[in-house]
DNA sequence: CACCAGGCAAGTA
DNA sequence: TACTTGCATGGT
């Protein structure tokens, strides 16, 4: 299982070069990208994080000050505008009540503390609070979303009904814990599923990790 | 037109 | 515990 993961790390690389993640700036913006992101194309999401920077709604002073009102008419284009600007204004108050804001005094808390905070937080769940976590933290975790699953059930790797913490398992149980190398694989899997492994069109005859490739 | 996108929480049985 | 449903825009 190790070298199969490594196998496909290095085809991965290979094949698309280093992605250059996350798309954001400063922890905090990778924070809010990773809440506007659920279940959302990434296109949508870098809609409503500009209307945030024009509107200069892209910090945490400005973002805990700003109306859950229009902070949702600002994240329109990220889809469940209402949900997430909730969402946000959860996050931003977790940041200000046990870490004054401050990303780099939350960095010093143990990654497992960290975690379970982060998934104490309504509208944080598991791949949420890896994101930010191995993103905005830099933490060693690897974030599992629906193209893991999905690619790794159809190579076989896993079964069908492998939950968040089993695919989470296979890669931090056989890889290195090493943040770059989780940071990059990750966005490796996201790449080629965009590319490759469509929910309704498998294209699994040119899927890059077939052995034949 | 239908279907999908870098989820999550709340409700039901 | 194990399903189901609501949330919503923009691209293909």
């Amino acid at each position: 299982m190790r070298s199969r993961l490594a196998g496909i790390y290095k085809k991965l690389l290979g094949v698309f070069g280093p992605q250059g993640w996350w798309p954001g700036r400063t922890p905090f913006e990778i924070s809010v990208g990773a809440i506007l992101t659920q279940n959302t194309n990434w296109s949508n999401v870098a809609r409503a994080i500009r209307a945030l920077r024009q509107a200069g709604c892209l910090s945490f002073p400005a973002l805990k000050a700003v109306p859950e009102t229009k902070l949702a008419r600002l994240i329109r284009p990220a889809g469940y505008f209402n949900m997430k600007a909730r969402r946000l204004k959860h996050f931003v108050r977790y940041l200000d009540h046990s870490y004054a804001g401050s990303f780099r005094r939350m960095r010093r808390r143990p990654l497992k503390a960290l975690r379970r905070e982060l998934l104490a937080v309504n509208g944080i769940g598991p791949e949420t609070a890896d994101s930010i976590l191995l993103y905005a933290l830099r933490k060693p975790v690897f974030v599992v979303d629906a193209y893991t699953k999905r690619i790794l059930s159809r190579h076989r790797i896993v079964g069908e009904d492998a939950d968040y913490a089993r695919l989470q398992n296979v890669f931090m149980e056989n890889l290195p814990a090493k943040e770059p190398l989780f940071n990059e694989y990750h966005a490796l899997i996201v790449r080629l599923g965009k590319d490759y492994c469509k929910k309704t069109k498998p294209l699994c005859d040119v899927c890059p990790l077939r052995k034949d490739k």
